[in-house]
DNA sequence: TGACGGTAGTTAGCTAGCTAACTATAATGA
DNA sequence: TCATTATAGTTAGCTAGCTAACTACCGTCA
């Protein structure tokens, strides 16, 4: 994802502004710092789950777990969820199997299938990183008033609807 | 980047919040919608420049070089202004040296060092894609009124600071 | 029943990020 | 001067995303 440390300053924009026509400054400057925060917000969690051994894609799967009552899915109900394709779904369970967070268990009935359940491992891992998760979630988004928070989400679905401008 | 489709419903987070003490259902929801957000923001844009051949990592560079006087920059420096370490600017430049979009020049004082600079046909990428992307990011960009775009971003900054939570 | 289309999962090959280790060169300082 | 240290770039190996192509199996319907 674009890191964009070096965001355009007046100079360069007018550079750009002199070559091409259309170029709005302010709303390419708002667009860029709000991609720019997005991937550094991310960055973050990325960074804390590392300190736990973990990564944003698999500790995700764990959770799509543990969701489930018998703390078991498929390959393909994972991927739907996480929103992820089947290929990249394999490579992270491949990874949670190696770590032995997850197991397999065959699927008598649908031969092509099978079935990966949490393992007490991969709770434990769960059981280790969400108390530490959630109290810095609450009070990172305390910085900011709930009614602002509402607003601050609203405009932000504002944007993600003409994001389809994109295509 | 976490897709998180499947954000946790209201039964789920009961779930979760009577196994760990400390969650704060409100703001997790809004702690997730919003790295989803930016998530799709920036998909959305990925999917407009590979309309044009392009990906993120590659265009930034092809910008970044074009924003210089002579076109011409290093692989270091274009590493330390696009925030992506070394190694990344290398395999990031090997693209754009394979579709000829930059070229290599000795540089005859530091001999370990070399140029890259932006060819015409690099330049001619630019004046294709960025004339298409700057009236969509300020048609984008107008869903919101240019202050509720300053409060936006205010409290999106104030997120970010707050992110060192995460440390 | 058997052919055909759909589905589950994997694999290969691509982009793009990282760190760590490496080579080559430059710069410094005893 | 020469050893040490710092810097520029590359490479290998990892995570994680994608599509396309593949195998294996299921289901349906003629």
């Amino acid at each position: 994802m674009l890191q964009l440390k070096d965001l355009p300053d007046a100079k360069v924009l007018r550079k750009f502004a002199e070559r091409y026509v259309g170029v709005d400054s302010c709303s390419v400057t708002h667009f860029l710092n709000i991609l720019r925060i997005g991937t550094e917000l991310t960055e973050s969690l990325d960074r804390f789950l590392a300190t736990h051994g973990l990564l944003q894609g698999r500790w995700w799967v764990l959770i799509l777990l543990m969701r489930e009552d018998d703390l078991t899915s498929t390959p393909s109900e994972l991927a739907e969820k996480a929103g992820v394709s089947r290929a990249t779904m394999s490579g992270l369970i491949n990874g949670l199997l190696r770590d032995g967070l997850v197991v397999r268990q065959e699927d008598n009935i649908d031969r092509r299938s099978y079935s990966i359940r949490l393992t007490a491992a991969g709770q434990d891992k769960l059981d280790e990183v969400m108390p530490d998760y959630y109290p810095r979630v609450k009070k990172m988004m305390n910085a900011i008033p709930v009614q602002q928070r509402e607003d601050l989400l609203k405009q932000l679905l504002l944007l993600k609807e003409q994001s389809k401008v994109f295509d």
